[in-house]
DNA sequence: GGGCCGAATACATCGGAGGTATGGGGAGGT
DNA sequence: ACCTCCCCATACCTCCGATGTATTCGGCCC
């Protein structure tokens, strides 16, 4: 195995050992490097590797930590993997994306307080009546994103969160051609907060279910 | 934004925008990095990092080439990272494959062909009356994979895999201190056999939910 | 006491040199 | 004519040393 490779694994080990806590500060390079015995070029590589998937943090001029290793932060790594599957996949991360929304709006259905809720009603609200597809598209986003954060499970959060992102090149395609997108998406999501607001699992879930079907039916008949 | 950084976005573009195709070479070190404008040292970085997580995949002697970008190739970086997860985020993860678990079981309860339900008998048969716990659990992971692998879609498959890894000591952990969990585990994965068997679905997820549900609540009760 | 400036620190970037594994082409045998 | 083995060009691997740059923190001035 490559010197490079070797120091990631070292790194990783000392980690997830405990020898490195969350948000602990690295040993300078010259003397990482020394330490694990490879030049600072070869360290180097290795701890931008890490940092590329947010296990590391390096700040220039003041040294290297260890992340905080939420589950938000880790998964948030998934949105650049997914990005190099495009158009042909689409429908397989929509298909995944139809279990889990479902799933997360019934559970957020249980736990979600008011205040959550009235801010979800803010956020519908601050839509105009005729937004653009682009906006209508970001608010779905964050509508979705903060229903799934009521869930109460914050890797289920950040994998859709991750999930989301490639799909919503079709979302606004849709909304671009499909004639009454705009004011069904509208009213899907007034239902669910609807749902979420009676508490009634079964109805959050079948509302979910039905507002990603509707995306996923359009994009299959398209393609 | 630091060279490498640029670098590294550059390279993704160039395979995003089809420039790069999977299995593609790409330019040597020297060449890449005069045409990315940075020295060859910090080229590495980009290549590396972009190399971790299964992107580029280089090949001393011979050159740096596209990966097949398949789904399952890039989300198999998911397990090093639910690596940095563990014991405390456990049950997170255990929630979102109760979830998915059961989906792709009675998703592949449709789908699923004689050809693989007799590999999953056999997958089955192979396993003495009195395994190993560590026995189990492995012929657990391999009997899921095939499962979720019939339902057809890929990007379901690695993700279930990669989240499948962080639970793995827990099942080990709950094989050795509860008493029926052995018998009872084998018994489970009998019946969602025939339940893929018979094509009902609701039996499959059923089962399947059951399954999970069984090592999560063991899990709670013991944290 | 507060704000400014400079030294120390640590990462960023670079160019070059020597090492090593790979792959292919040519020489030789069958 | 075909196959096998060996040699070497190629391209990545590793390292070194030097210079650039951002951050931090202390002392100094107002």
């Amino acid at each position: 195995m490559a010197v490079t490779d070797e120091a990631i694994e070292k790194i990783k080990e000392m980690i997830v050992s405990g020898a490195l806590r969350p948000g602990d500060r690295l040993p300078k390079e010259s003397e990482l490097a020394a330490e694990l015995g490879l030049s600072r070029n070869s360290l180097r590589e290795a701890v931008r590797a890490l940092s590329l998937i947010r296990i590391l943090d390096v700040r220039q001029g003041d040294g290297t930590y260890v992340t905080s290793l939420d589950p938000q932060l880790l998964l948030e790594a998934l949105g650049f993997v997914v990005d190099f599957h495009r158009d042909d996949t689409v429908l397989e991360f929509l298909a995944v994306r139809r279990i889990l929304e479902p799933a997360a709006t019934a559970m957020a259905s249980a736990l979600i307080d008011d205040a959550e809720l009235k801010a979800l009603e803010d956020q519908l609200d601050a839509l105009g009546p005729e937004p653009s597809v682009e906006e209508l598209v970001a608010c779905d986003l964050e509508f979705h994103r903060s229903i799934v954060q009521a869930s109460g499970n914050a890797v289920l959060c950040s994998l859709l969160d991750g999930l989301s992102g490639p799909t919503t090149r079709a979302r606004v395609w849709r909304g671009l051609t499909q004639e009454d997108a705009v004011g069904r998406t509208l009213h899907e999501h007034r239902m669910i907060l609807g749902a979420l607001r009676d508490r009634d699992a079964e109805a959050a879930r079948s509302w979910a279910t039905v507002h990603v079907a509707s995306v996923e039916q359009w994009l299959r008949t398209t393609l």
